[in-house]
DNA sequence: GTACCTAAGCTAT
DNA sequence: AATAGCTTAGGTA
């Protein structure tokens, strides 16, 4: 595999400039190198807001002075005159694998905690997020089940790219536009907002991502059920990295079939779990109802390899439901409408050009 | 000890 | 890839 394959699916440049006849490149010319691997990690200039069709609203870039690098992680000591907030001092994880078939690794931190904090506050400002409805068939009857947290999802799976311009998928390997459909999901572009931290996490981990699973859990009453990340889309032993960010919240962890099997662990903003290996064939995890736990943003890392991993995901994190953003009057998720934050943005606009 | 309360764990649906 | 409802655990006066 390429080294640079993960940046392959993405709308993604180093400069703000557009090129003046891209419209005449040959499509393959889009992905050649077109910067070094340090030049990446070290974007300082503003980058216009990322767009496409499946994309409810633009999204905003990362601020430049989010800076996901170990370099930056040695400036934070200068006494205080950088601006930028530093990734991380590159801490080495604690390594869980005493248990059976328990292969994880967890960083504490991975992300220096000023950075994970000021990762949440813009990432949940700026993203859009779903509430997905579903239903189940429990017990022979049909249910409707309210998904307990809000999700939200960039990616598409590994036989597919987004063309760099239009977007629009073509073959992973021929470069032309595919000739199937996605029932029922629109699949969408990593924004470059989160481009930086996938790098990072790639580079740090040695793995590849080409999706990025978003759960906001709004408090305590938020949660996740026992589950394994185990499809067959993601291959036998799929390597998931799982990063957490804002208030702690414990992650538990049960051996399928050894009930003594159990694990429980805090993550705290910064913190990063890595698991591995036979992992999710083997283990259930969850994050349960804690009564008392405040805000959490979870991303997901993970290498989908087959369609039905794109349809599966798109159809349980985003769904057919409407678009929440967050609303910092009233410091809850609303519901969202395009056209109808209008009078916001022009206040949002205002107090931009006053910082 | 014992009553009472709350949070967390367990299980059938 | 969930939830209601019940049971258990643990704190406190």
């Amino acid at each position: 595999m390429p080294s640079d394959v993960h940046l392959n699916g993405h709308i993604f440049s180093t400069t703000n400039a557009p090129s003046t006849n891209m419209s005449k490149r040959q499509i393959t010319s889009f992905f050649a190198p077109v910067a070094s691997k340090k030049q990446r990690f070290d974007l300082t200039s503003k980058l216009p807001p990322s767009t496409h069709p499946n994309y409810p609203h633009p999204i905003t870039c990362l601020p430049p002075a989010l800076v996901f690098s170990s370099r930056q992680g040695a400036d934070v000591n200068d006494g205080g005159s950088s601006s930028n907030t530093a990734a991380t001092d590159e801490i080495a994880p604690l390594v869980f694998n005493g248990k059976p078939d328990l292969d994880m690794l967890h960083y504490q931190p991975f992300l220096h905690r000023s950075l994970a904090q000021e990762l949440y506050t813009f990432l949940r400002r700026e993203l859009p997020f779903y509430r997905v409805t579903y239903s189940i068939k429990r017990d022979g009857t049909d249910t409707v089940v309210n998904t307990p947290r809000y999700t939200s999802l960039f990616g598409v799976d590994a036989m597919c790219i987004f063309h760099p311009e239009t977007g629009t998928l073509l073959d992973a390997e021929k470069k032309l536009p595919i000739k199937y459909a996605y029932p029922g999901c629109n699949p969408r572009p990593i924004p470059q907002c989160l481009l930086p931290l996938l790098e990072y996490t790639e580079a740090r981990t040695n793995s590849s991502y080409n999706f990025l699973l978003i759960n906001y859990y709004s408090n305590g009453a938020d949660s996740i059920a026992f589950h394994s990340d185990d499809e067959s889309f993601l291959g036998e032993n799929p390597t998931i990295a799982s990063l957490t960010l804002g208030s702690t919240r414990d992650f538990v962890m049960k051996h399928k079939t050894e009930p003594s099997q159990k694990l429980s662990l805090p993550l705290a903003s910064g913190d990063l779990v890595l698991m591995k290996g036979t992992t999710q064939p083997r283990w259930l995890h969850s994050v349960p109802k804690r009564k008392h736990s405040g805000p959490r943003i979870n991303i997901t890392f993970r290498f989908v390899k087959t369609r039905k991993g794109t349809e599966n995901y798109y159809r349980y994190n985003v769904g057919t439901g409407p678009v929440y953003r967050w609303d910092e009057a009233t410091g809850e998720m609303k519901v969202w409408e395009r056209g109808k934050e209008e009078a916001v943005s022009e206040v949002d606009a205002s107090v931009k050009k006053e910082t």
